[in-house]
DNA sequence: CTGAAAGCGCTTACAG
DNA sequence: CTGAAAGCGCTTACAG
């Protein structure tokens, strides 16, 4: 029924060619072995003929590369991370290499474990949201000579390729717009997080604030908190803060309950009360009123994250230089927030680069 | 810097075995190969404190199984397919596997050449959500005795194995409760596509119109129309037949854009019009007022799925028996229906198996 | 109980 | 230009 797989062997048999001939032909080294054109032809429509793929296996364990990348991330089925598992996954198929995902979920001892059992299946190279206490690890594969890079946040206390966002950036600039626009209380809502996108949102936050002289005002929500205690958190802090105007929410996930403690609360938006997330969520758009976000620009994140990886699984930079490439955030302004004299335009870009 | 990786070799030339002694103690086979405790004992530890982990390319070049499973979806960003892939991954790994996710975007040439990429690395098993054209190659996987489960949705001219919900029973269910809580004209706005899980979907609306003597009115938006051009769509749709009361949108993201569409008319949600969304979305809990929806277990289809999956690839299961498994939805009813004379709870859960 | 050997299907010096 | 051979690191009959 199922017929054997055609080998190299067979087709150096059927051919009466020696198999190296075969394995120089098909990885395009025959003119470098002076093979005659008229055979390298030969061998080529036979292989076409007959559908021959070589066995990805041996080819890997005799040249210790498995063209598969790992994907490591907090969680697949987060819209940010989703989103770029996408877009790395059109890169990475264009370049001939495969993606396998996990989820850490923030547990040091679970990622640990992934990696000793990526490792064992010799992938190539590893993109990864780390978690706080995996830094032997990391610095064990880089020892090892297997390029990784970090990503959406790093780990302070080593040095690695890393792909994030100007998280500074990003709060900062939000700030500006709404105190800019009227703001007099602007609060930031967050996450009980130490990590380090976390704690640049709010330094970019706190730094903001004191150019306009205004107090700041943060909740930080337990991490893990399910989204009716979000709203919970936020109610009681809107009540306890009469004076709020404005609300940052460091991210998509916060946002979307935290509205719903805005309308529970009569509060409308975004007259009374203006509202930006960090991270942009597709329904974001569709919300009414539409929603303002600091958007991290999801393709090119991705792109700059395989480029890193791909230029060092290519030899093309030494696995010893290590790169930090910040991407620039974009403030997405929609119906959540105050405009001032400017007429509203729809989905309106500040980009600043 | 890098030391060499351990070696099986290795070990027994440090232990001064054979090797296939130390194969056998870590394959577990020590009692039946009637190896005396002692030595397995001392094998053990040295694995143990040298933190050995075999090659993985090479065991399976050897034994032909790779310990991976391919996940090719339409998208592997869409809400539905990257819960999905949450859920798997959990299950595979506690299973010793590990996954590769494709996304097809539902084009056929796109899927046949992943599928060729994905066999030439002998991947033990796959879980598809199959595009119209790509029958001839699952026909040519199962004859080559690979494990193949289709999902979400399967192709009507071939017989596989298969996973997905009783769509039929969902807009079924939806209809009869909006019927049965006063609706007088339930619409249905779905895609413009004939995969069976959209066929079944409209199937189930039409029948239960049918016993209720109402006349369908159905809107197919084309496939791939952004947000704003899903909601023109509506709002054309919905003016133009201003009686109806009721829709039933069949994907998440159409009910999101049609949503926005029944606000831009000035429809209050649910005294004017009631709304259902198939297959539930997290937002969906935080919208205002709070979206019903018909939900999609995601867990329960992941471990079916999984379940399915793995019998076959251990070997409990023939390769020729097929089964399909048909998942119930649960009816979640939200704000954004009406419900007559009962008074609302937060989340009540009509539950049909 | 244990060891020598073949085999999985490739790649790649090496020798002619 | 081409071929015989070793090697990647495992598994598994086979023989003792």
């Amino acid at each position: 029924m199922s017929k054997k797989k055609l080998s190299i062997n067979d087709i150096a048999n059927e051919l009466q060619v020696a198999k190296s001939t075969v394995s120089f032909i098909l990885n395009g080294k025959a003119k470098e072995k002076r093979i005659s054109d008229e055979l390298t032809a030969r061998v080529l429509e036979f292989v076409k003929e007959k559908g021959y793929q070589p066995n990805q296996l041996a080819q890997s364990l005799s040249t210790g590369k498995t063209k598969m990348i790992c994907l490591m991330v907090e969680k697949i089925s987060d819209y940010f991370f989703s989103h770029i598992a996408f877009h790395l996954e059109a890169l990475a198929y264009k370049n001939g290499y495969k993606i396998i995902y996990c989820s850490t979920e923030n547990d040091a001892e679970k990622t640990k474990q992934m990696i000793t059992l990526l490792r064992a299946r010799y992938v190539d190279g590893y993109i990864i949201t780390p978690s706080v206490g995996i830094e032997s690890e990391i610095i064990a594969m880089m020892n090892d000579n297997l390029p990784v890079v970090l990503f959406d946040r790093y780990l302070p206390d080593i040095f690695t390729d890393y792909v994030g966002l100007d998280n500074f950036k990003g709060t900062y600039d939000a700030v500006t717009f709404l105190a800019k626009n009227d703001a007099k209380k602007i609060a930031l809502i967050t996450l009980n997080s130490e990590q380090t996108q976390m704690a640049e949102r709010r330094a970019g936050y706190l730094a903001a604030l004191k150019e306009y002289h205004y107090k700041p005002a943060i909740l930080k929500i337990p991490f893990e908190s399910d989204s009716e205690t979000i709203t919970g958190y936020c109610v009681q802090f809107l009540k306890e803060n009469p004076d709020i105007d404005s609300v940052i929410f460091a991210t998509n996930y916060l946002a979307l309950s935290g509205i719903k403690a805005v309308n529970e609360l009569g509060l409308s938006i975004p007259d009374q009360m203006s509202i930006i997330a960090f991270d942009d969520h597709d329904v974001f758009n569709i919300y009414n009123p539409s929603i303002s976000a600091v958007s991290q620009p999801l393709d090119e994140m991705a792109k700059q994250l395989f480029k890193l990886l791909l230029d060092k699984l290519e030899n093309k930079v030494r696995l010893k230089d290590l790169t930090k490439v910040i991407i620039q955030p974009e403030l997405i302004l929609r119906g959540s927030t105050r405009q001032g004299n400017h007429k509203m335009e729809a989905d309106r870009r500040l980009t600043r680069r």
